[in-house]
DNA sequence: CTGAAAGCGCTAACAA
DNA sequence: TTGTTAGCGCTTTCAG
């Protein structure tokens, strides 16, 4: 069994509260008796018992992250910002991993709720009443999504869209396919907002080629239809369905970017490293994560006299890079008939 | 405020103990009584605090993960066997992620182990002695990593790499230089007997290029060395690595395999994906995740009376892949003079 | 500066 | 079948 503030107390010859003042507020005993008891609670090797304390303080010193799929980098990148960010504020941070599920969302919110201060939802699968329905105790900042009267931290994704629509525009490419994420994904819904947008501003045509698991073989699923589409460049949801669409591309030996273009969304480290690198729309994966530990800690300070649910909203940032998977559209012949509708050329 | 079990007794008007009980064991209290609580639970949108709970019943209902960086692939896989192993058990789980910082995970561990009933410990960066003197309550199950009276599951890498070594000893390749991983990973030190052993079992020669951070970047900053040490075949730490080392390959014009052979280790699912494949020594992760979380629920369920410190080892496979970048030493001529001791050819 | 006592939300004897 | 009581490990009044 481990030793309890008793067992300290005991061997140090003092009171529990004394021993409990010793450790979080060391002004108020003397240093003797401190020393002592510093002392006492080495020898023992005891550790406080954070769920004890936090059921009386109301804090718990934990910070709760839940995601959907730990294995795509682009999560794995916020991660790193969240928990650079909890770190630094002293917090410890418990992630989770829905596995794409939204019943498994509620069940995570609802399981962390009381063990942690404030929790990061990011992108969050569940309708937005479920959401809403969720009781829960602690903050809640949502990441990638925007819900009335919560606070999150979002990224301008049609923003980033426009940026890579008219990249292509000005390629000369007048025929886009889009390669669409999940359903329930709130950040698909925005890029496809922008896309539209932007298709009817630069006057191209855009091809909804459906939606795909947000997976490298969602990608590979979505290789022939872009193909038989006649676009000249596809647009993916995200890098790693681009990488998907690449690799078929390359089984089918298309030549990227010759004979088709193809972008990427998120800007995950290994978007520059194959060949061609991925052009691709960079979001502050990162920073994201950042902002929401910072926004949550602010929510926490303040107690619960709640302005009305602050908004972050950072930028995309179109990556163009060296050696590219993109091309002017007039750039080559289009062969194999399978471009229904060819730029001027 | 949230409600707690007293509004829900008081609103069903029953004593605390009876919604206890209502919600914890169904069958000792009255239906009507029961239905009356449960009402009343749903309406005030009850969460029973299960740091509270465990405060009495010692149980938490949470595992603990530690891993050394959630956006190495190798532990992604890992975090979704030990999940889907822990939601299997009715378990909530929580990642922590290292950052790589041993003094991190003796920080985690302390900070984990009130909060959850049991840990799962992957690939510990820190010496024997820190490890063992932490005092954790919550039973430990170390993942790639043994140490003396700690359970632990691991994976037999040192047959791993002799399968890999074997096969290019066939393949005509006398030469072979090493990218090691971390000095403090048990990984890679088991990886290197392995190495050596079969080295000098087929009269190879074993060169060590030296310690990598096992990222992309560490490949990359490989490469050249690899390239002057004469080796006609580089095995990597791990895929990551892998990937880098044909990434800067690449870039200095040198093909893969016709002029050098790389190997890696892990089979993360970017190691098929890439032009040429990676021949790879798979490490099953996802098993060895499911593994180390069978292993720990096996000892809290037998209580504190321990059997001498179950170990579990799982095997590794080398796998060889259609199109990949590994050739026999003689296939081609090796141009540029970076060979100094080239086969037979 | 220190100790005694109350109580955070919950469960587990023990009675009734 | 239900209520009462004690207490998990800790912090925090409130006295001294």
């Amino acid at each position: 069994m481990a030793p309890t503030i008793r067992d300290v107390a005991s061997a140090a010859g003092v009171s529990q509260s004394t021993v409990s003042r010793a450790l979080s507020m060391p002004e108020l005993v003397n240093p003797a008796t401190r020393a002592r008891v510093l002392e006492a609670a080495g020898r023992l090797g005891y550790q406080p018992n954070r769920a004890a304390r936090g059921l009386i303080t109301g804090r718990t010193g934990n910070l709760g992250l839940i995601v959907p799929d730990l294995s795509n980098p682009f999560f794995s990148s916020v991660v790193k910002g969240v928990q650079a960010a909890a770190r630094g504020a002293d917090y410890s941070l418990f992630i989770a991993d829905t596995d794409e599920e939204a019943s498994a969302e509620i069940e995570l919110l609802r399981a962390l709720t009381r063990q942690v201060d404030g929790i990061v939802l990011c992108s969050p699968r569940s309708p937005d009443d479920d959401l809403a329905r969720v009781g829960v105790d602690s903050s809640v900042v949502l990441m990638n999504r925007r819900i009335e009267g919560r606070p999150s931290v979002t990224v301008d994704n049609a923003d980033g869209m426009r940026q890579a629509v008219e990249h292509l525009s000005a390629l000369g490419h007048r025929r886009i396919a889009y390669v669409a994420g999940p359903r329930t994904s709130w950040s698909n819904a925005q890029r496809e907002r922008g896309l539209h947008q932007s298709a009817e501003d630069t006057g191209s045509d855009l091809v909804h080629l459906g939606h795909f698991p947000p997976r490298f073989e969602g990608g590979v699923a979505a290789a022939d239809l872009a193909l038989a589409s006649g676009a000249t460049a596809v647009i993916a949801y995200n890098d790693v369905v681009a990488l998907g669409l690449l690799s078929r591309l390359g089984s089918r030996q298309v030549s990227v970017p010759d004979e088709i273009s193809v972008l990427g969304c998120d800007d995950i480290s290994m978007s520059a490293m194959t060949h061609p690198a991925l052009t691709t729309v960079s979001i502050p994966k990162w920073e994201a994560g950042r902002a929401a530990v910072v926004l949550l800690l602010s929510l926490l300070a303040e107690g619960t006299a709640d302005s009305p649910a602050p908004d972050r909203e950072l930028s995309a940032q179109l990556i163009v890079r060296a050696t590219t998977g993109v091309a002017p559209a007039t750039s080559r012949p289009v062969p194999g008939g399978h471009s229904m509708k060819g730029p001027t050329g």
